[in-house]
DNA sequence: GTAGTATATTCCTAAAGAGGAATTTACTGA
DNA sequence: TCAGTAAATTCCTCTTTAGGAATATACTAC
């Protein structure tokens, strides 16, 4: 019960919803999500950590940045199913297409390095 | 957005899990509810119209009662979804086993009519 | 109609959750 | 070693949410 509740309070806020389809596309670090987000890096990376705890996302060190990608669900299988019907999910969504098609602009080199 | 996060909240409170695994064995009335939940009347109203407002139960008059059933998840593919899978999740679930096997103890009968 | 009952609503309180500013941590690169 | 940067944590505020007591509503049965 506590690891379905703890998947289905992920998926219960805007931002982490907009955290994991922007993810479908690309693996990102926190400085391109906020990019991407518009709210404060704490922001941010309190939402990665609700979504790592439900076992939807993981990250990988790469230099001095932090990758989040999407896991293969294979610890939980909520998260297993959430994710794979995410896929299509919310695909024609305005927010989140809008997000999409901004993605592309959102490179780390222009975004960090001060 | 709005209709994936109603069901998503919907989904966050244990009660309303347990609400949603008794009514996958009968309809329910809401005194019947309240005696399984051990909680009290209002609240399990409120629980009720959270998930009415997901798509996830709707609700028919009886004579004194109003009995809440699942629906079958024609308005919101993503209630659709989840109650499709919600059929095999927490089958194992230990607050969700004990409270079904009292199910058959529960009727209407004995609690309600003073 | 009237009394009684099942359910819904309102109002309040306490806990949880999201957000940002400030700070800390961990690491990178000279 | 030391300055600089990405990300995490802490602390605080404000909003949302779950819960119950009291009340209102709607209906039933006489």
């Amino acid at each position: 019960m506590k690891d379905f509740l703890y998947v289905m309070k992920a998926l219960s806020d805007p931002n982490r919803i907009k955290i994991l389809k922007m993810l479908q596309h690309k693996m990102m670090c926190v400085c391109e999500l906020q990019a991407a987000l518009q709210i404060a890096q704490p922001s941010v990376s309190k939402h990665l950590k609700i979504l790592e705890n439900a076992d939807l996302v993981d990250s990988k060190k790469d230099g001095m940045w932090v990758n989040y990608h999407l896991t293969d669900g294979s610890r939980s299988p909520y998260a297993a199913s959430i994710l794979g019907n995410l896929r299509h999910w919310l695909e024609d969504d305005r927010e989140v297409t809008e997000l999409v098609q901004k993605l592309p602009e959102i490179r780390r080199e222009d975004i960090c390095r001060g």
